[in-house]
This record gives structure tokens, C-alpha cells and sequence, in this order.
DNA sequence: CTCGTTGCAAAGGATTTGCACAAGT
DNA sequence: ACTTGTGCAAATCCTTTGCAACGAG
């Protein structure tokens, strides 16, 4: 139940150890959820893994939840985003993919990474900046609200 | 003081009256600080009109703030990007630009807005999505914080 | 006058933090 | 055993809401 299906299971031992860290049921528990869910907030990924404990067992607590989701992320095992108000949302280190969220219905939808090779090459060579795939969403309308939209 | 630079003023009276809603000093004042700082949080937005209000004067609460925002907002007026955490900036309709974020120190720059045309082209076409580059906001690592970078 | 608005204070939701106890290695 | 981690509860931060008094049209 708290196991990972293996091929995530040993970059967290791994990094954790060569860090001096320890390895938890709660890290992999979260690292799991994170891995399962598609746009996890901690919200979300603290009530699957309540939901998987049942009423009788113990799911990590929030705080712990907030922790490790920091923790992962300095591991480089997850990342996350900011998809509008207060929510960040996680996801595993799979492909990258862009996200693209509607402004209506608060929809995600995920993009071809490539999209912005054009825009990230400009941004090193005008700014120096090194865009974030990862971190980055865009912002806008989807087509279902695009054709509800009345009075503008 | 609480008297806008006149481009602005004459669209925030003549949209507020065609809604039959009320122009009152506070908004005037909340659209001036949005069009004065370069990217104003809600707070930012607040000291500001403290400030400017001095030790015995009266500035609009912090409720009004938010208030205001979301109504300018709405009539168009200003604008809003998640750049990071908790905290939304606005910024007043200008020429439309992209924000670009560094993860590491938090530092705001702006690009053209052109950068993302392509992207923009690909994504209507594609998912029938209408990007909306105001609210766009591109993360990564900026030119000196990239040079700062030790280990991994 | 008649509503839309504001200020104040209190409610809320989402994180974060301090600390004593529990658990990896 | 020696530290790192965890749970719990309290503290913060940011924002929203209820309501009576205020002010624009």
C-alpha cells in the first residue's frame, strides 16, 4: 500500500541516504500519491492518503505532508506549479509537460513542452534567463468556455 | 493626490457608471496605485495609500483593497498574475506584458510579449485554447542566480 | 432619499513552526 | 545511541464576509 511501483522507489532511497536522510513510511507514502494523481494539491494528496489508511489506520499528518512535498522537490523527485489562487500542484517526475489552465472552469490541460523551445531560446540569449518547463502555466480560456461566452 | 493621470481616470467613471455602480475615492485611489507600482500586491497596493495618507489621514481598509481589485478587474482595468506563493500582483492596463520569475531570488522582469506568439498560434490550433498573456508568468532561474549555482 | 460602499472586526482556509516523543540507521 | 522525522497544536498569512454607518447620484 505505501510501496512505490519500483522505478520511483530507489532514486528516494538513494537520494535520501546520500543526504544523511532517512527513509519513512510518510515519504514514500507521499512520494506515492504525488505519482499517482495527475494534479495533486497537498490538500489532495493528504486526503488520498487518509482515504487509503481508512478510519482505523494513521495517514501522515499535514504538516508532514508539507514537508516532504518540499523535501521531494529538493530531491528532484516532484515538482510543482501555481495554477492560480492557492494552488500549487505536484506531479512526479515524469515527461515534462506544460500545463495550460482555463480561467473559466479552471480546467487543466497539459501541452507539448516544445511549444515554448522558441520563447526559451530568446530568453537565454535576450535575458539570460533559463526558463522552468516545469514550473510554468499558462493562462487562458478554454474552447467549452470560449464558446459559452455572452456579454464581454 | 487620489487624482489619476487622466488616461486613466475617464474610463474607470464611465465604466462604473454604465454598470450604476459608484465612483468613489478609494477606487480612484486603488487604480492609482495599481498604475503607479510596477507590480503591486494587494498589500503593496495598501502600504502604498497608507503611506501616501500619512500619520493622520485615512486610507481605504484592506478589505476595500480586495474589493476594489476584483472590481477594476472586472471592468478591465487592471490585470493579475500568480507569480509564485501567496501573492497575486496586479498591474493596470498598459501595453501588455509578460512576467518572468526567478524561482531562487524572487526577482520580476518583464519580456515581449511577441515571445509567445507562436506558442499562442499552436495552442489555438491545437486545443482551441486562447492564451491570455496577461496572466502568463514564466518561471526559471535568472542570469545571476544561474551563475550563483553551486552543488545540485 | 436610496442604494451602493466602506470600515471594522471576526471568520476562514492554507501553510508553517515549536516542541516533545517516536523512529530510522 | 544518536539524530532525523513526525504528530499535535498554536501561530501566521492572506483573503473573505457580516453588518451598521456613510456617502455618491
Amino acid at each position: 500500500m505505501a510501496d512505490l511501483p519500483a522505478p520511483e522507489a530507489e532514486p528516494l532511497a538513494e537520494r535520501l541516504r546520500s543526504r544523511g536522510l532517512r527513509l519513512t513510511t510518510q515519504r514514500k507514502q507521499v512520494l506515492a500519491a504525488v505519482a499517482a494523481l495527475p494534479h495533486a494539491t497537498p490538500e489532495a494528496i493528504g486526503a488520498r492518503l487518509r482515504e487509503e489508511a481508512g478510519p482505523g489506520g494513521a495517514a501522515p499528518d499535514t504538516s508532514t505532508v508539507y514537508r516532504n512535498l518540499e523535501l521531494l522537490e529538493r530531491l528532484g523527485l516532484v515538482w510543482h506549479t501555481h495554477l492560480g489562487k492557492g494552488a500549487p500542484v505536484y506531479h512526479a517526475f515524469e515527461h515534462p509537460h506544460l500545463h495550460v489552465v482555463c480561467q473559466s472552469c479552471g480546467e487543466i490541460d497539459s501541452a507539448d513542452p516544445h511549444l515554448l523551445d522558441t520563447a526559451a531560446e530568446r530568453l537565454a540569449a535576450d535575458l539570460g534567463f533559463r526558463l522552468d518547463i516545469g514550473h510554468v502555466a499558462l493562462s487562458g480560456t478554454c474552447r467549452a468556455c470560449r464558446e459559452n461566452e455572452d456579454a464581454p
